[in-house]
DNA sequence: GTGTTATTTCGAGAATTCTCGAAATGTCTT
DNA sequence: AAGACATTTCGAGAATTCTCGAAATAACAC
């Protein structure tokens, strides 16, 4: 995961609506949501819903896929621990940046931007 | 650390120029940087660090002390670990959120938000 | 105190994000 | 095919965020 796509997952896990709907799915597991239940548990009108699914899909930190009428979503789990490397190496000098902090420096250019 | 809390943090993240200055500060550690510098480094204006600045301070990801006329920022690691510690517990179901998934539902109610 | 350096605050315009009803799309049932 | 259900796309308005020059604030040096 480069900076680019970090902040894609962070923009997309820093709104309200969408921190909820992901956490609902990640409380769900495997199985994921339809839509509908989601919307429903988080009470906001389906086209707000299918907004922030769309986001947090984009971000690609859930997936979808039919059943019957429904479209389910669920948590793409790879991804939100790709997110959570990507902060502990680049944001807290490569240790869990518990206490201490002297923290060696993470002189890194690793990546080339998108 | 509670969603309100989380989602200051991640907002305060999801941005380019953010992210960049955080990092930037992760690398200086505890002595951190100058605002002067950090605009430097960033090549945007002092004016536009500032508010930037002043997003991640009041997301508790920054602190502030002066020296001299300058005023010296530095990374808050206890945060940044805040951050991640909610995220693995919350986002992942607990585990490092690796790869298999069935990850035992992440049931809680446990904050009354602010 | 005057001047210089370091930084923030103010203000306003530009850009982006969020919201949600109405219409469109896709699926199932009969 | 017609009707019902689940969900998305469209469009436009509301709200928020980002940008940056100019003016204000703070600390130092003389």
């Amino acid at each position: 995961m480069n900076a680019t796509q970090a902040i894609a997952a962070l923009s997309a896990l820093a709104q309200e609506h969408r921190l909820a709907a992901f956490r609902l799915l990640v409380e769900a597991g495997r199985d994921g949501l339809p839509a509908g239940q989601i919307a429903e548990r988080l009470a906001i009108p389906n086209s707000s819903l299918s907004f922030h699914l769309t986001q947090l899909s984009e971000a690609g930190l859930v997936q979808q896929r039919r059943d019957g009428r429904s479209l389910v979503y669920s948590a793409n789990f790879a991804a939100m621990n790709g997110l959570t490397a990507f902060l502990t190496e680049n944001c807290c000098g490569g240790e869990s940046c518990a206490g201490d902090a002297a923290i060696g420096p993470v002189t890194g250019e690793e990546e080339t931007a998108a």
